[in-house]
DNA sequence: TCCGTCAATGTGTACG
DNA sequence: CGTACACATTGACGGA
C-alpha cells in the first residue's frame, strides 16, 4: 500500500512542477505562547522586511495532488516521512505538516456533515413509522375488545403496547411486525 | 463587496 | 517536559 503510494509520488513527479513562486516564505518556527499578548499575529519572516505580515501563499496544483495522493494511503506521517515528502515536494516540513492536519479536519468535517445527513434520514424513517403506527393504535382501540385478535389481550393506557398473554414475559425480544426494525442496526448503518 | 477556501497561527491536551 | 495532534480562529486571496 505504501509501496503503491511511493510509485504514484514518484510518477507524479517525474514532470517537475516548478517550485511556487509563492511558497518562498520562510516558516516560523511556533511563536511561544506567551509571546504574544491579546494574542495576534506574531508574523516576522527573519529574512524579509516586507512589513505586510503573512502573505497568502498558495500551495501549486502539483503539490496539493501529491499531498492529496499521499494522504490517501497514510493520513499521519512520521517525521523521516514529513521530512522526505517536504524535500520531494520543495516545502518546509511544517508546511507539510499543516497541510496534513487541516487535510484531517476537513475530511472530518465531511464526515460529520455525512453522519448529519443520515441521522437526518433516519429521524425521517423513524418519524413517518411512528405517525403510522399512531393511527394503527387509534384504529385498534377504536375496535370493540371482542374484535381484538387474541383473547386476554390488553393496551397498556400509557405506552399504548399491547400486553398480557402467553408470549408477552416469555419473549419480549422478538418483534411481530416490521414496524420494530431499528434503522440504526441496518448492515447500511456503517 | 461579500463569501468561501485554505495556509497558517494559537491554544489545549494526551502521551511517552 | 517536549512533542504531536485536534480544534478554533485568523487573514489573504479569488470568484461571483
Amino acid at each position: 500500500m505504501e509501496d503503491a503510494c511511493e510509485t504514484q509520488l514518484s510518477l507524479a513527479l517525474a514532470t517537475p512542477s516548478r517550485p511556487s513562486a509563492h511558497c518562498h516564505r520562510r516558516l516560523q518556527p511556533r511563536a511561544s505562547p506567551k509571546s504574544l499578548e491579546g494574542g495576534r499575529r506574531p508574523v516576522i519572516c527573519d529574512e524579509e522586511e516586507d512589513s505586510d505580515a503573512r502573505k497568502k501563499i498558495r500551495l501549486t496544483r502539483e503539490q496539493s495532488a501529491m499531498l492529496e495522493i499521499r494522504f490517501r494511503c497514510q493520513s499521519n506521517l512520521t517525521p523521516k516521512q514529513k521530512q522526505a515528502l517536504a524535500k520531494q515536494l520543495n516545502l518546509q516540513p511544517r508546511q507539510v505538516e499543516v497541510w496534513f492536519q487541516n487535510r484531517r479536519a476537513r475530511k472530518k468535517l465531511k464526515q460529520t456533515e455525512m453522519d448529519c445527513e443520515f441521522l437526518k434520514r433516519c429521524y425521517e424513517v423513524l418519524s413517518k413509522e411512528n405517525q403510522m403506527l399512531q393511527k394503527e393504535l387509534q384504529e385498534m382501540k377504536a375496535l370493540k375488545p371482542t374484535q381484538f385478535p387474541a383473547a386476554g389481550l390488553s393496551i397498556c393506557p400509557t405506552c399504548g403496547k399491547i400486553a398480557g398473554g402467553d408470549d408477552d414475559a416469555a419473549a419480549p425480544a422478538t418483534p411481530k411486525t416490521d414496524h420494530f426494525r431499528n434503522p440504526f442496526s441496518h448492515s447500511e448503518a456503517r
